[in-house]
DNA sequence: TTAATATATGAACATGTATTCATATATTAA
DNA sequence: TTAATATATGAATACATGTTCATATATTAA
């Protein structure tokens, strides 16, 4: 099968180097996009600081709105606005006590893939040296 | 103790319902900010489809640079730059062979993220309808 | 040497996103 | 009811980031 001449997009890979049984495969395992982007949206909520701080907060005990504030030592706005984008992605959930709203962690899974991180931040010194920037 | 008094950030929270023992115990477990960040910076890079897709393909075999240009049907420029963000953070490592670079996973822990996440998207709605939109 | 080619990279641009500010909502107290 | 307050949120802004384009680098072939 010679598919150089039927490949339309030329802008995309014009070389002979195709190891097209590999390329093959990997295509046809490949997650569908939507699946990706979601597995991406999941991931990119751990990305920020702010809200680590939040879920490793919670990782210890329920909080108010207002501990999370004085805790982080950030304005309630900013806070209020991660625990927003946290219970879109179900990671934390919370409970109101009249004006008082607590948060906790969802499940479990979230401490266990928090720890992967710090795991990976602690153990990555170990194969390569890395001076401390 | 009296915090309110002593608190200068009058604009961080001005309000009473503190309980002063979490607050206080939340702080001095908290990870330092630079830790935090590099935490963050580790699931960033797992928190877009594009990287996700290079790292899926790789979780397969190692693959030129070209092979994945293919795979992806992307530009060799956008591959290459998420390549690089890649190897920065050390989830690939890559061989020369001629003019060919063969990039690949760095070690398995990679592997056992990726799966974390797709996990995660698998088992959304197990426990509630999606309430949020 | 020169030509061809696989990969890398700087700059520009467009899009995404975290924070701030102002304000809205909800609950309690008076 | 009104006042106080805990939290939520829309809009604006500033910054981060992914892709494209052009080009540089490195390697092989001629």
């Amino acid at each position: 099968m010679d598919n150089k001449s039927q490949n339309t997009k030329n802008d995309l890979c014009e070389v002979d180097c195709i190891h097209e049984g590999v390329v093959l495969q990997v295509k046809q395992n490949m997650l569908p996009d939507e699946t990706l982007h979601e597995i991406g949206d999941f991931f990119k909520v751990f990305g920020d600081s702010t809200r680590l701080k939040i879920l490793f907060a919670l990782g210890e005990q329920e909080m108010c709105v207002c501990d999370l504030t004085a805790a982080l030592e950030m304005t309630q706005s900013a806070v209020s606005h991660q625990l927003r984008v946290l219970r879109q992605s179900r990671l934390v959930k919370y409970r109101k006590d009249g004006k008082i709203v607590y948060y906790s962690l969802d499940d479990d899974h979230v401490v266990s893939i928090l720890r992967q991180g710090v795991s990976h931040i602690g153990h990555r010194g170990d194969k390569n040296e890395r001076t401390e920037s």
